[in-house]
DNA sequence: GGTCGGATCATCT
DNA sequence: GATGATCCGACCG
C-alpha cells in the first residue's frame, strides 16, 4: 500500500493557526484513507471555517458551550471533528487553534485522485452510480466516499487510517471565497474558500 | 436548468 | 418538540 503517513503527514503545528488561515492553506492538500485494505485520496477544493466561540454558526458557539457533540472541537489542534448531519451523512472538520479554543475547518468537496472505483462502490446507492464529478462533490459525500465516520471523530490527522498531505500550492489567484452555506446565523460571514478554477465544487458552490 | 419535500436522528429547549 | 455545517429523487420548465 503506498502513503506513508508519518512521513508526508502535515504536522500539528499547521493546524495550530486561526481556522481561516487553515482553511485558505488547506485548499490543494490531500486527504487519504486507508480502509479495509482500500487506498483513497482527494484534493481539497472547498472548505469553510469556524472560527470560535465568538462565531454564532459554529456546534461551539458560546450560547451552546461545550457539549458531548462537540468535544472534540475543543481538543488540540490536527484532529478530527466528525459529526452526524441531519440524521444521515458524516461531515468531516480539521481541529485548529489551541487545545480548549474550539475552531475548525468543514471540508466541503474534494477532487477525487485515486481509489476512484472504490469511491464509486462506495458513494452507489439504489443501483444508481454517481457520476465522477458528484462522488466528492459536498461534506456529506466525500465522507461516504472516503469511508470516513463517527469512529473517526477524535482521530489525530496525521496517521491511518485518515490523514492529510500537503499538496500543490493554490495561488491566491485561483482561490474564491464567500459566505458559507446552508447555515441560518452569520450567514454572511465570507468564511467559505474553494479554488476557483476547480469542476470539483459543492453544488451550492457552483456560481 | 431550478425548486421542493422527505429521510432520519442526535442534540438541545 | 424543534432544529439542523445535507443529499437525493421527483417534478417543472
Amino acid at each position: 500500500m503506498s502513503g506513508t503517513p508519518q512521513r508526508l503527514a502535515l504536522p500539528a503545528a499547521f493546524f495550530a493557526r486561526g481556522a481561516e488561515v487553515v482553511a485558505r492553506g488547506l485548499l490543494g492538500c490531500t486527504i487519504v484513507t486507508a480502509s479495509g485494505g482500500e487506498l483513497t485520496r482527494g484534493r481539497i477544493v472547498e472548505t469553510e471555517a469556524y472560527i470560535g466561540p465568538q462565531d454564532p454558526a459554529s456546534h461551539a458557539a458560546e450560547r451552546i458551550g461545550r457539549t458531548a457533540r462537540n468535544a472534540s472541537m475543543f481538543g488540540p489542534p490536527g484532529i478530527a471533528y466528525v459529526y452526524r448531519s441531519y440524521g444521515v451523512h458524516w461531515c468531516l472538520n480539521a481541529v485548529t487553534g489551541h487545545h480548549e479554543f474550539p475552531a475548525a475547518v468543514l471540508i466541503r468537496a474534494l477532487e477525487p485522485v485515486a481509489g476512484i472505483d472504490v469511491m464509486r462502490r462506495r458513494r452507489t446507492w439504489q443501483g444508481r452510480v454517481p457520476s465522477d464529478r458528484d462522488l466528492c462533490s459536498g461534506p456529506g459525500r466525500l465522507t461516504a466516499a472516503l469511508a470516513i465516520n463517527g469512529a473517526l471523530d477524535g482521530h489525530p490527522l496525521d496517521r491511518q487510517p485518515l490523514w492529510i498531505e500537503a499538496g500543490e500550492e493554490v495561488a491566491d489567484a485561483d482561490v474564491a471565497y464567500g459566505p458559507r452555506i446552508g447555515i441560518t446565523r452569520a450567514a454572511d460571514w465570507p468564511l467559505r474558500f474553494c479554488v476557483r478554477s476547480s469542476r470539483w465544487l459543492s453544488r451550492a458552490a457552483r456560481w
